[in-house]
DNA sequence: ACAATAGTGTCTCTCAGACATTATCAA
DNA sequence: TTGATAATGTCTGAGAGACACTATTGT
C-alpha cells in the first residue's frame, strides 16, 4: 500500500515529532485526607509518569507506569489535559497528557516504592505536576458533588460518618452531619447492620445502591 | 550540552513518537441555532485540523488551521481531549487533540472555504469528530449554565430575547422568559436605549456588566 | 381595536443550611 | 450517671418553575 503523502509530497513522518508523555495523579483516602501518589521514596517530588510507546493507548501508559514505578494495579485513568510549552522540559519536545486514577487505599500495596502526600501538601513537584494535581482534586470534587461515591473510595459497607469523612476530604470543607444524611439518603440502603464495639450509639452499616 | 539519556542509555528521539494534531469545532450562532464550522464547501464532513509543527503550541496550531483553512481569525481555543486510539487515522500513527473555538458570527467571514452547520444535524462525519462535535457543544453548555455569555456569542448591546435565543440554542431547549429574565438580571445592566421598529413593546437594550 | 411582544407580581415546590431534640451505646 | 455519637424534626431563606396580569408598541 502506498503511505500517505500531504500536499507537498511528503509523508508523515518527514515531519518532526513530539515525544509523548503521561503523568498521573494517583489519588487516594488515607487517615481521613485526600493524598496523592508521589513517584519514589523520602523527599519525592514528582508524580509517577512515562513516555508513550508505540501504537500503545494513553490509558495503558498510564497503568503501565504507576505498575512500573509505584506497584500499583491501576483502575480506569481519566485523561485530564494535555501540557504543551515546548520548553516544559529540558529533555527535548515534550507533549505530557495528565491524568488522574482514584485508588482505594486498600488496592495500595503497603511496601510500594512510593510516598502518600495530602494533596494540599503537593507543592514544589517537578514539570507541571502542581497544576496537575490541582486540576485533578477539581475533577474529582465535581464528581463528587453529584454522585455519592462516583470514584469507590469508600469500602463496600461504611457508615454514613465515613462517607462524610470522603466527602469532606475531597470537598476540602466541613459538612454538617444532618444535611448530609438528608443528601446521600436515597443513593444509599441499609445493610441491617450496625457498626459494635465503638463509643456512642452503634451507626447503621449502609452500601450504595444501583444507580437507576 | 549533552543530550538526555534514558536507563537504557538511549536518547528520546531513539523512541519512535506519534504524528499530533489539532481538530477544531468551531462554534457560532446564527438564525436562531448553534452551528458548528466544517472545513470546505458543499458535502463538507469533516472539521478543520492540522498537524502540529515542531515547538508550536497546540492553541496556535488551531488558529492556524482555522485560519489557513477556513479564513476564520481563531479567537481562544478550549482544549477538549485526546483522541488516541492507534487505528484511528490510515495514514499511520496520529494523536489527536480535539478542540472548540466559539467565534461569534460577525468575525465569520462571509465567502469563506466553509460550510455552516447546526449541530443536531454535525453526524457523519470524518474520524471522531462527531464526537468531538458533542462534546465541545457539552463543554459549552455547561458554561452557559454559569454565566451569561462566557463565550461571547452576543452582540455588545442585545435585548433579553436575543441573550435567550443563544441560551436556548446553546442549551438545546425553550425556556421561559420570565424566569430567564430573572436568572440573568444580576449579570446584566440596561444601555437605556430601546430596540424600535419592531412588532410589539419595544424591548430595553442591555450590555454585560463587568464581572465582580 | 387588535395582535404581538415586553415586563412584573406572585404562588408553589424543592433544597440547602442551621438549630434543637431524642435515641442508644461505652465507660 | 455521664459523655459521646447517631438519627430525626423543624424552621428559614434562596432559587427554579409556572401562571397570570399589566404595559406599550405597530398595523
Amino acid at each position: 500500500m502506498e503511505p500517505y503523502r500531504d500536499s507537498s509530497g511528503r509523508r508523515l513522518d518527514d515531519y518532526p515529532r513530539p515525544s509523548v508523555a503521561v503523568d498521573t495523579a494517583v489519588l487516594t483516602f488515607e487517615d481521613e485526607q485526600l493524598k496523592v501518589v508521589l513517584a519514589g521514596m523520602g523527599s519525592a517530588r514528582r508524580l509517577p509518569g512515562t513516555f508513550l510507546h508505540e501504537g500503545e493507548r494513553l490509558s495503558d501508559a498510564v497503568r503501565r507506569s504507576i505498575r512500573d514505578k509505584v506497584g500499583i494495579q491501576g483502575l480506569q485513568p481519566q485523561q485530564l489535559r494535555v501540557f504543551d510549552r515546548p520548553d516544559r522540559d529540558d529533555r527535548g519536545w515534550v507533549l505530557s497528557v495528565a491524568h488522574l486514577d482514584v485508588v482505594p487505599l486498600r488496592r495500595l500495596p503497603s511496601d510500594g516504592g512510593f510516598t502518600l502526600r495530602p494533596v494540599t501538601e503537593a507543592t514544589g513537584l517537578q514539570f507541571d505536576h502542581d497544576e496537575i494535581v490541582r486540576i485533578a482534586v477539581d475533577w474529582l470534587r465535581a464528581r463528587y458533588e453529584e454522585a455519592v461515591d462516583p470514584c469507590a473510595l469508600i469500602e463496600e459497607e461504611f457508615t454514613l460518618r465515613d462517607l462524610q469523612r470522603v466527602h469532606e476530604a475531597v470537598a476540602g470543607t466541613s459538612i454538617q452531619r444532618d444535611n448530609f444524611r438528608r443528601r446521600v439518603k436515597d443513593d444509599v440502603e441499609e445493610t441491617g447492620g450496625r457498626l459494635t464495639g465503638v463509643v456512642g450509639k452503634p451507626p447503621r452499616l449502609f452500601r450504595k445502591k444501583a444507580r437507576d
